[in-house]
DNA sequence: AAGGCTATCAACCGCGCGCGC
DNA sequence: TGCGCGCGCGGTTGATAGCCT
C-alpha cells in the first residue's frame, strides 16, 4: 500500500507565504498552540498543508528565532559539530540556541562548506586533502587527532544526554557556575587527563604517550564521563556539580577599573570564565558549557595576543590563578580581553589549518 | 542597459521513525 | 505483530537579489 499524502494537495497553496498567511498562522498558534499540524490549516483558515505550516512556524515565525548574520562563535560551533555529527542539522541546531536547522544547513552549504574547500579541507570528512600531511608511518596525524576528538566528543554528547535525563530527576534549580570550586576543577582536570590517558585508567596525566583511550570510548562511550565524574547517580550529580551562587557577582565585577581578577585553572590557561551554558534553555542545570569553545581555544593554542597582554600567576595552596592584565593605558580588563578575542578571531581560520598540519605531539591535548 | 551568472535562502519533497491501535 | 498516521529530518529545488561582463 502506497504512502498516503500528508494532506490533500488539491486546492492547497504552495510557494512563498504572504503576510496575511503569516498573520493567520501566528495568531492561531499564539491562541491555541499548534496541536496537530495536519488539522491546523483548516482550523486556522489557511489553504496550506500542515507540513508547510509547521515549516513556516519553525523556520520563520517562531518568536525565539535569531536571525541575521552568524557570529564567529556560531561558525566555529557549526564546524566543530559538523565534524562530529555530520549532516545532522537538527542535532547541531540544538547546540546553537535560536538558530534553526534549516538556517544552519543553508549557511553550511553556502558559506562554511565552500570556505573549508578553499582551505583544502574536505567538508565531509573534515580531513585535509593535502597528501603532504602524511606522517612517516603513513597515517594522517591530524586526521587521527580529529578522529580522537570526535570520539571523545561523541562520548561526551552521549553522557550529556544521560545527564539531561538524570537532571530531570534531580530537579536542580540553580544554574551552574564556572569550575571555580576545587572539586569541580578536579573533575575537569580528570576529564582532560582522561583524554590523555593511555589505557591505564583515568588520571595518568604524566603519561608520556598521550593517546586517547579510543577503544574504551568505543566500547562504552557513556562510561567515560561517568568514570570522570565518579558516578552517575543522583547523589553524585549533586555532589559533583556544585552551585556557585556568587558567580554572577564575580563576573559582573570583572573589569571595573581593577585589572585583576581570579580565574580558575584547569591544566593551563585554556579555560574561560564564561558560565557553563545549557544546550537548552529549559535545561539550565545541565552542564554543557563552553566545551566546544574550549576546543576552539585549544585549536588556537597559546600563541595569541592574550599571552602578550596578560599574565597568569598561580596562588599558593589552591588551584586558582590570578589573571593580571598589563595595559599601558590602564584600560579595564574586559576591554583588554575583548581586544584579545578580536585578534583571536582574525587568526581563527589560519589556526584551523595550522592545527590540521601540526603534529599531535606538539599539542598539550595529544 | 541588458543579459547571464552566481549566491542566497525559503520552501518543498520524500523518507524514516515512533507511537497508537 | 503489523499497519497507518503524524511528525521531524535532510536533501533538493526554485525564486530572487546582486554582481559581472
Amino acid at each position: 500500500m502506497g504512502r498516503s499524502p500528508c494532506c490533500d494537495k488539491v486546492g492547497l497553496k504552495k510557494g512563498p507565504w504572504t503576510p496575511e498567511e503569516d498573520e493567520k498562522l501566528l495568531a492561531y498558534i499564539q491562541e491555541h498552540g499548534h496541536g496537530s499540524w495536519r488539522a491546523l490549516p483548516s482550523k486556522a483558515g489557511l489553504q496550506r498543508c500542515g507540513k508547510s505550516c509547521r515549516l513556516r512556524w519553525i523556520n520563520y515565525l517562531r518568536p525565539d528565532i535569531k536571525r541575521g548574520k552568524f557570529t564567529l562563535q556560531e561558525e566555529q560551533t557549526i564546524i566543530q559539530l559538523h565534524a562530529l555529527l555530520g549532516n545532522r542539522w537538527s542535532a547541531i541546531a540544538t547546540h546553537l540556541s535560536k538558530r534553526t536547522d534549516n538556517e544552519i544547513k543553508n549557511y553550511w552549504n553556502t558559506h562554511l562548506k565552500k570556505r573549508l574547500i578553499k582551505m583544502g579541507i574536505d567538508p565531509v570528512s573534515h580531513k585535509p586533502k593535502n597528501d603532504t600531511l602524511l606522517s612517516n608511518d603513513g597515517h594522517f596525524k591530524s586526521t587521527a587527532n580529529l578522529s580522537h576528538m570526535a570520539q571523545w566528543e561523541s562520548a561526551r554528547l552521549e553522557a550529556e544526554a544521560r545527564l539531561v535525563k538524570q537532571s530531570k530527576v534531580c530537579s536542580l534549580t540553580s544554574t551552574f557556575g564556572p569550575p571555580s570550586s576545587s572539586r569541580h576543577l578536579e573533575i575537569h582536570n580528570k576529564a582532560w587527563n582522561g583524554i590523555l590517558d593511555n589505557g591505564n585508567g583515568i588520571g595518568d596525566s604524566e603519561s608520556s604517550s598521550s593517546t586517547l583511550s579510543t577503544n574504551r570510548l568505543k566500547d562504552n562511550p557513556s562510561s567515560f564521563y561517568e568514570l570522570v565524574v565518579g558516578g552517575s547517580n543522583e547523589e553524585s550529580l549533586h555532589e559533583e556539580y556544585e552551585v556557585v551562587p556568587e558567580y554572577k557577582d564575580q563576573k559582573n565585577g570583572m573589569g571595573q577599573g581593577v585589572n585583576e581578577m581570579t580565574i580558575p585553572t584547569i591544566d593551563d590557561n585554556t579555560w574561560t570564565t564564561e558560565p557553563l551554558q545549557s544546550s537548552n534553555d529549559n535545561d539550565q542545570h545541565v552542564p554543557n558549557g563552553n566545551f566546544l569553545e574550549h576546543f576552539t581555544d585549544l585549536l588556537l593554542c597559546s600563541k595569541n595576543s592574550f599571552s602578550d597582554r596578560c599574565s597568569l600567576t598561580r596562588s599558593d595552596n589552591n588551584s586558582d590563578v590570578d589573571l593580571v592584565c598589563n595595559d599601558k593605558n590602564d584600560r579595564p580588563t574586559h576591554e583588554i580581553i575583548d581586544d584579545c578575542y578580536e585578534d583571536k578571531n582574525k587568526i581563527y581560520w589560519d589556526n584551523i589549518l595550522n592545527m590540521a598540519n601540526a603534529s599531535p605531539s606538539n599539542h598539550p591535548m595529544f
